[in-house]
DNA sequence: AGCAATAGTTGTACAGCACAACTCTTAATC
DNA sequence: GATTAAGAGTTGTGCTGTACAACTATTGCT
């Protein structure tokens, strides 16, 4: 016994990938027209528009291609649109259409349905250590990828 | 302000997926010649063989294909052994090889050491939440998810 | 005017997975 | 014991999501 604190990381990190199904193919909610990463890019979009596809692909750490498609794809759902910027023909301004920000806010409604299932599910000393825990974790992980990650 | 703590664990949670990287293809340890899903079936089968590949499906919640063609796959870089079982030949015994098991563990070493940089650039007191908080989490989720995953 | 840099697009390839239909082996029923 | 059902594994096929490389178009710089 008495295994070592980064041990007990490790094991808690496998089960969470594990519990949260990480292994399959990305579904974030079943039934759902985008995938994870669109998901991610609805948020970004909704949080503070407009950004070109360069800046999304920056803040998803995806490939611009990917993001050109993965835009492409959101245009043809008419979930976001894209207007070249009159300032610079280059870029685009990727906004949201009211469709885009229901389905945001459907998603984000849905998770919020979870979270607080767990979160309840939880005692309030759970809870509160998680709140320290987690973000110092995160924190910690950030720090250690050293902010440039793979692309 | 004072966001509830659901919504902060949708934060926490969103962050912790971007930060790792989790939107990138597979890359457990850039240079190593094995996926997430096969280091899961390493750890799986280092720490109680023989499995067969049902089993292993079952621990690491793939389709039964998928795993005969993991199984293949490790069985070709001879990091695993499939042998029949003599009682019931429809079964495989899996089990590593000497090379699987020195994989496995330089894995874990691996991965041990970035847990080891992470844990010491949190305090003591984000240590110990951390400890507490994340178990707890993750216990709640797979009680959410009635241990009856997707496949 | 010409050249370099920047934003985005397209062609291509690949990994990892699921689903469905198949074979082979064992167990159950009569 | 023969027949049928169930279980383990395999193979064919297709899809999603990604990267990389080579391309076009626009802008900025000298």
């Amino acid at each position: 016994m008495a295994e070592s604190v980064p041990e007990r990381v490790h094991m808690m990190l496998m089960d969470l990938v594990r519990g949260a199904g990480l292994l399959q193919p990305e579904r974030p909610v079943p039934g759902l027209p985008v995938s994870l990463s669109q998901g991610f890019a609805l948020h970004e979009l909704d949080t503070d528009p407009p950004l070109s596809q360069r800046d999304l692909a920056e803040r998803l750490r995806l490939e611009k291609s990917t993001v050109s498609r993965m835009a492409a794809d959101l245009e043809r759902k008419e979930l976001l649109s894209r207007e070249r910027d009159p300032h610079n023909r280059r870029l685009y301004r990727l906004r949201l259409t009211d469709q885009g920000r229901a389905l945001h806010e459907h998603m984000a409604r849905t998770f919020h349905g979870a979270y607080v299932r767990w979160v309840t599910a939880m005692t309030s000393e759970e809870r509160d250590a998680l709140l320290v825990g987690l973000p110092a974790l995160v924190r910690a992980i950030r720090a250690d990828n050293g902010g440039e990650q793979s692309p």
